[in-house]
DNA sequence: CATTTATGTCAGCCATGTTGACATATTCGA
DNA sequence: TCGAATATGTCAACATGGCTGACATAAATG
């Protein structure tokens, strides 16, 4: 559990910076908060970007891997939604994945009209490469910040599209449920 | 102040999920924070989107806006570096800007090889509708989350790269500076 | 058996990133 | 003052990953 760097709140930013008077427009823009969030996120996809390189992949191939890994035997049309992509999009990436041997497809037990979707052993182990990578990142950062990793997820989940947020949850409980149960 | 729902941590999702063991190779996936984070970005560059569909502009255009918004007279070396494009791909948009008039170039006074990047009226009008709808959104995040503004800032800033923070923050500060500078 | 569903595929377009090469104007240092 | 360095623009070509539209196939379903 030995982490890189804990060492809470250090060199913390500005953030001092709003709240000058009353605007009749309302809230001071979040300038800071807007600017972190872009930046945040590029080096959160930045890491995997570098692997992905080896494989001549991009972030589209590490999306679909990432939720086939997570979603076992996942149908193709719950895939799209996952994505929201189209089915001319997913084909280029699957196809790689599938040809260089990552991702395997199998025809459904029950409806046989069904491509069910599964990472192989070396799909997985890419997989979950990739996943360490932004896991160290989350972990420097709650450690760093002094945030909780609760914190962290609520808030993560507060940003979401109200309308979406259950979705997303079920999503998210379903696929640790999954995996757990194939782990065992 | 009124905000749209205040109700701290009300419906938050899962996160009692980790930790089962001991396993050799460290920590557990972060699963949950990975997906979210996905999620969360989706959604918050989603906002923008929709309204900027209306000058048939995409991502691209919105970042040189907001930048070139945040920082009045920027040079186009230090926008590239900022945005960590190339030139060729930054003129393709910028030009369509200048174009439709949201932004305009001045030759520098003391360097004139400069071209000097700074958004006209309706270009700060534009920028501010965009930061306002992302403003929106963090704001209802951090009053549905529980968090305060200043933990979400701490955290998001410690998911930079860290050898990267210090640029950040310089960038931040001196935006706001120069904004604030304008405005009186 | 006709229709609907799940998936695949072909063709082409668009947005936005890339590299490489080269042009122009201006500044700056020897 | 002149040659090199700098700031910017531009042309051409290419890659990635979105999109629409049209159509094909196999299997399920009423």
């Amino acid at each position: 559990m030995a982490d890189i760097n804990v060492s809470p709140a250090q060199r913390r930013p500005l953030s001092g910076t709003a709240a000058s008077g009353t605007e009749p427009a309302g809230r001071e823009p979040a300038y800071e908060l807007i600017e972190l969030m872009f930046f945040a996120y590029r080096d959160f996809v930045g890491d995997p970007d570098h692997v992905l390189e080896r494989y001549q992949f991009g972030r589209a191939h590490h999306r679909v891997l990432h939720f086939v890994f997570r979603h076992p035997e996942i149908r193709v049309a719950d895939l799209l939604d996952i994505l929201k992509i189209t089915k001319q999009s997913l084909a280029r990436v699957l196809k790689e994945l599938i040809d260089q041997g990552f991702i395997l497809q199998k025809e459904g037990q029950v409806d046989r009209r069904q491509r069910l979707l599964a990472v192989t052993d070396k799909g997985k182990a890419l997989a979950l490469e990739l996943a360490k990578l932004q896991t160290e990142r989350f972990a420097r950062a709650i450690a760093q910040s002094g945030t909780t990793r609760d914190q962290a997820v609520r808030f993560l989940y507060a940003m979401i599209d109200p309308e979406r947020r259950e979705d997303v949850t079920r999503m998210i409980t379903q696929a640790d449920r999954a995996l757990r149960g194939k782990e065992r």
